[in-house]
DNA sequence: ACTCTGCATCAAGACGTA
DNA sequence: GTAATTGATGCAGAGT
DNA sequence: TACGTCC
């Protein structure tokens, strides 16, 4: 759940590294989402949607909603999955596995952060269609995010747990979904510590002290002191050594280094060896999988895909606004998929049937991407 | 006063229509 | 008859 | 905007 309230002391204590901008901010931008956050949200979100095989498919709509959404805003999406939790992680599941219900069984238990493998299927072969590129992450997603925004490759990270300031990502960016025009709210991280006053380990400290996934919490020790006691030693170490130990016991197990270790050497995905690629989504291709084979109603699809197709900017106007490198994004033109039919009429099997001849779309399953 | 903790509560995702 | 997740938020109370 | 529906 990430550190807990490091988002309120940023905003007291340095409040110029926090601001908010329109989300057409981020056009062009890209931006690295945690995949398996915003899927257990959709799941876990009220109330469930089942197909009519009874399959929960709760996570297909979302995801597809909220990408084109994220597509039709300009911005490029990559979505990084969750890979194996760190050790250090592991009593923290196990609480969670415990208070969901003893119900489960063990095995399902110890994996429980990891989304079941068919169901992570389905959102990489959606991705595939939306053409968004995604990435598997060896551990914690929002640690190869973060990398991917040091090496220049993503802009920043977009989730709403903090996690992904002390794994280093330079610019987290929070309530990207939100609906009425709210505003995205940006996190500086080189201003954050500039106005703290402190190195990226010292930050790193004070989020273990303000309390993360991989150590428990000093006892009676909040945020106001953790931050003041920081600043005034320098690392948990010299705060450890300025308080009374009978007042502030430390809790079992406690491994700072290690918990350390994760934040500042978390293991990654090589941005370096990741290529990211984006393609126009393939309307053809998301009905059969998402209507067809998934169940989800036709005619929502088609609808949303047709939205997103009359909010796609024209050729032309596309071209002079914005200097922005428009890499790799070949505007097709997608009339051919809809054949335009000026009211939206639901009930017709459409864009499935009528495939015009050289646009077998489905190549595009291949184009996720790829690497760890 | 200020700070931390515990407990209760509530809303949750996105669309479309009235 | 019948389930029931997670986390953000606000308020009460106790410790400093 | 508030509320009911999605499958």
């Amino acid at each position: 759940m990430g550190i807990a309230r490091l988002a309120d002391v940023i905003k007291e204590e340095a409040a110029e590294a926090v601001s908010s901008f329109p989300l057409r901010q981020y056009r062009d931008r890209v931006i690295a989402l945690d995949a398996s956050i915003a899927i257990y949200q959709f799941r876990t979100a009220t109330p469930k949607l089942f197909n009519r095989n009874g399959e929960n498919i709760s996570h297909l709509q979302g995801l597809f909603y909220r990408t084109l959404h994220l597509l039709e805003n300009g911005i490029k999406p990559v979505f990084v999955f969750d890979g194996q939790p760190p050790d250090l992680k592991q009593p923290l599941l196990a609480r969670r596995a415990e208070a969901a219900g003893a119900r489960r069984d063990a095995a399902e238990s110890r994996r429980a952060e990891n989304l079941p493998r068919p169901l992570k299927q389905d959102c990489e072969t959606l991705l595939s269609y939306l053409g968004v590129p995604y990435v598997q992450a060896p551990a914690e997603a929002e640690a190869t995010c973060a990398a991917l925004v040091k090496s220049g490759k993503v802009w920043c990270t977009a989730t709403e747990d903090m996690d992904a300031l002390p794994f280093g990502s330079l610019r987290l960016i929070r309530h990207l979904n939100s609906k009425n025009n709210c505003e995205v709210e940006e996190f500086s991280l080189p201003d954050i510590l500039q106005k703290l006053g402190m190195t990226q380990e010292q930050f790193v400290d004070l989020c273990i002290l303000l309390g993360c996934d991989y150590c428990g919490k000093i006892w009676q020790l909040g945020p106001k002191k953790a931050l003041k006691l920081l600043q005034q030693h320098g690392t948990i170490e010299q705060v450890l050594q300025n308080i009374d130990p009978q007042k502030h016991p430390l809790p079992a197990n406690w491994d700072l280094e290690g918990a350390r270790r994760l934040f500042l050497q978390p293991e990654v995905a090589d941005p370096g060896r990741i290529t990211l690629e984006w393609r126009d989504p393939d309307p053809e291709g998301l009905v059969r999988f998402l209507a067809h084979e998934k169940h989800m109603n036709e005619a929502r699809v088609c609808r949303r895909l047709q939205r997103w197709q009359e909010a796609q900017p024209k050729p032309e106007e596309a071209q002079p606004k914005h200097q922005a490198p428009r890499e790799g994004r070949k505007q097709r033109k997608l009339g051919e998929f809809f054949p335009a039919s000026k009211h939206a009429r639901p009930p017709e099997v459409r864009g499935v049937r009528a495939r015009p001849p050289g646009t077998r779309g489905a190549r595009g399953m291949a184009q996720g991407i790829i690497l760890c």
